[in-house]
DNA sequence: GGTGGTTACGTCAACGATGACGTAGGAGTG
DNA sequence: CACTCCTACGTCATCGTTGACGTAACCACC
C-alpha cells in the first residue's frame, strides 16, 4: 500500500510459523488468553515483534462472536461548526476511554446525504451511531434503528420511539432569557430564529412565547423573524426589525450565527449599546465584544459525554427503557443582556 | 445488537438461498459485475430488498485483492479547535467524493497518544492517514510510514523523508506582516508565540526575524515571548510586554489563542486602539471587534483538500516523488494592523 | 494403579465475502 | 456436424482470525 510499495502486513500465520506453534496459540498469546506456557508465550511475542505483527481487528471482529468493530459512527450537521466539533470531541474522548474509535461525517442537514452516510457506516459495521438528525422526516434513522442499530440522537429528539436522546434545556432557558429581559423593563422583545424545521428552533420559540406570557407581555408578531439560515439573513432581518416605527428594545436570538448577524446589524446602526441582546449558544470572544454578549450556554462537553455513554451502554447490552437526557444550559451575563430599555 | 435485541444482519448466503442462486451470483449482482442474466438479477435484487441485505464491507475488503477499507485515518491535535475542525471538514468532503470515510482522533500533541491512535487506526486497516504531527520526535510516524502506510502530514512537515506534506506560508506571511507594521513606522514590534517545539512557531518566529532584518530594525529580545500555550499565558505575557519601560508599539501574535490573549491584555489596559496588532490565523468575529483584528488567514479548506487529494492519490498507487505543498496565506486588513505608532 | 481433572497445546471449521476456475448450454463458423 | 467461443452460472478455496473441540501429558487421590 505504501506509495506503491505494496508491502503486506504480517499475519498470525507468519508469526506462528516463525515461533513454531499453531495460529491458535498465537491468538491466545496476542489476546492474553490462558492456555499458553511461559516459554511458548515468549517465543510468540518475540516472533511477533520481529515481524512487526499487528492484529487485524476487522478479521478478528468478523470471526468473534460479539462481532464488535470497536467503532461508532458520528453523524453531525457540519463538523466544522464549533458546536458540532466540540460535541465530536466530547464523544471521541468518552469513546476512546472504552477503546472505541469514531467514524465521523457531516450530513449538512440533508436527509439524502444522511441516509447515504448511514449506509456507509453500516457497511463498515459500526457498533452504534450518535446522530444529529437532519430536519424533516426521519425515516432513514427510524429504519436504521428498527434494524437494531444502537443509536443516540443529540441536540434534537427522534420523531419515533424507543431511542435515546440528549438535548439541552432549550425551552426553559429561552423562557428565562426572555423573563430576564422583561424584568429589566423591556416590553418589546424581538425574536430571531433559525429554520423552523429544526426542533431546537421550535423549542426556543416556544420558550420565547412562554416568557412573554409569563411576564404578561403580548406577542407582537412583526417582531418575530424565523427561517434565518446563517448570519447574513439574520443581519437583514435584524435591520428590518430595528427599522420599524416601534422597534424592539431587546432581542432574543435563538442561534449562534443568528446572534452574530444581529450583532452586525446593531453595530451597523450604532445601537449595540442601546438595544439589549441575549443569544442562544455561547461563542468564543463573546466576552471581548463591547458590550460583552449575554448568552445561554449549553454544556456541550456534557451533552457529548452523555450521548457517548448512552450509546456505549446500549452496545454493551443495556436494555433499560429509552432515555431522553436533558443537560441544563446556563445564562452567562456579559452586559448585552443587562441593557435596560430607554426611559420614557 | 439493538438495545439488546441482538438482530443479525442478513448475509449473502441468505439472499442466495431466497433467490435460489449461489452466493457468487449474488456477489456479481450486488457488485454490478457481468455474468448474471436479467431474470436472475431481478430475483437477487428482490431477495436482497426483501431481507434488507446490506453488504459487509469489512468482510469484503478482507477477501478482495486490493484490501481497501475505503477508510482513512485523520489524527489532529484537537478536533474541537476551529482550525483542526475546519481541516477535518475539508478532508472529509474530499474523501467522501471518493467514497472514503474518515476515522478521526485527537492526539492532543501527545506523542504517546498519537502512537496509540496510530495503532488503533492500523488495527482497523485504514488505507492511509492524514496527520498533524505531535511535537518532538516523530518516530512513531516514521515507523508507520516505513511500513508503507500512505501518509500525509498537515500543518507541520515530517522530520523524516519520503512523505507528503501540506503547510502554509508561515515564514513569508509572518515576514510580510512584520514588514507591514514596520512600514507604518513601528520600530518596537513585539512577538508572542506558541510552544517552540512546534515547527509552525519556529517558522513564524523566523519570519518575524526576517521582517525585522529586512526593515532594518534590530531585535529587542525582551519583546519576544514564546512557549505560550493557550490564551491565559499569552495574556500574561502581553501584559508584561506592555508594562515595559519602552513597550512595543505593535504586536505580532503567532497563533490563534495567543492573539486572543493579547487582545484581552490590550483591552484590559485600554490600549487596543493605540497598539497595533496582527495575528496569525483568522477567527470568527475578528471583524466585529473594535478595532477589527488584522490577521494572516490560512486557506484551511485548501490545505485540507490538498492533503486529502495527496493521500487518496498515494492510496491509488501514485508513486511520484514526495510533495511538500505550500498553500498561500493572505493578509486580511481590519484595522488593528493599520494603527500607526504614537507620534513623537 | 486406575480414575478424574487440569494444563498446554493442536486441528478444524467458520465468520461474510470474492478470486480462480470449472462447466453446461447455446450461438456461430467452416 | 464437429469445433470453437461466449455467456451464465456454480464450486471451491481463501482472506486473517477465533470458537468448538480434541488430545497428550502430567498431577493428585483414593
Amino acid at each position: 500500500m505504501g506509495q506503491g510499495a505494496g508491502r503486506r502486513e504480517p499475519t498470525m500465520r507468519e508469526v506462528a510459523a516463525l515461533a513454531k506453534v499453531s495460529t491458535k496459540t498465537v491468538s491466545r498469546v496476542i489476546n492474553g488468553l490462558p492456555g499458553a506456557g511461559t516459554e511458548v508465550t515468549d517465543r510468540v511475542r518475540a516472533a511477533a515483534r520481529t515481524l512487526g505483527y499487528r492484529p487485524d481487528l476487522t478479521a478478528s471482529s468478523l470471526r468473534r462472536s460479539d462481532r464488535r468493530s470497536a467503532t461508532i459512527g458520528v453523524l453531525f450537521e457540519d463538523l466544522s461548526n464549533p458546536f458540532d466539533s466540540a460535541l465530536l470531541r466530547a464523544v471521541e474522548d468518552r469513546a476512546r476511554h472504552s477503546g472505541v474509535l469514531v467514524l465521523a461525517g457531516s450530513s449538512e442537514d440533508d436527509r439524502a446525504l444522511q441516509r447515504e452516510l448511514l449506509v456507509s457506516l453500516s457497511a463498515r459495521r459500526v457498533d452504534g451511531v450518535v446522530v444529529m438528525a437532519a430536519g424533516g422526516h426521519q425515516d432513514a434513522l427510524h429504519q436504521e434503528r428498527e434494524r437494531g442499530t444502537p443509536m443516540v440522537l443529540v441536540d434534537r429528539p427522534p420523531t419515533f420511539g424507543g431511542t435515546d436522546c440528549v438535548t439541552t434545556t432549550n425551552r426553559d432557558s429561552s423562557r428565562d432569557a426572555v423573563l430576564r429581559l422583561a424584568a429589566l423593563g423591556h416590553r418589546d422583545i424581538g425574536f430571531l430564529g433559525d429554520r423552523r424545521t429544526l426542533w431546537t428552533s421550535q423549542e426556543r420559540y416556544t420558550g420565547y412565547l412562554e416568557g412573554l406570557a409569563q411576564a404578561g407581555l403580548t406577542l407582537r408578531e412583526e417582531l418575530v423573524r424565523t427561517d434565518l439560515h446563517g448570519d447574513a439573513p439574520a443581519e437583514a432581518a435584524a435591520r428590518t426589525l430595528l427599522g420599524l416605527a416601534r422597534p424592539p428594545t431587546a432581542l432574543f436570538t435563538a442561534q449562534n450565527l443568528v446572534t452574530v448577524g444581529a450583532m452586525r446589524a446593531l453595530r451597523a446602526r450604532g445601537e449595540h449599546r442601546r438595544v439589549a441582546l441575549i443569544g442562544f449558544d455561547d461563542f468564543r470572544l463573546a466576552d471581548l465584544l463591547e458590550p460583552g454578549i449575554t448568552v445561554v450556554r449549553q454544556d456541550v462537553p456534557g451533552i457529548g459525554r452523555k450521548a457517548a455513554e448512552l450509546v456505549l451502554a446500549r452496545i454493551d447490552g443495556d436494555t433499560s427503557p429509552p432515555v431522553h437526557a436533558v443537560v441544563p444550559a446556563t445564562l452567562v451575563r456579559r452586559g448585552s443582556g443587562e441593557i435596560p430599555p430607554p426611559t420614557g
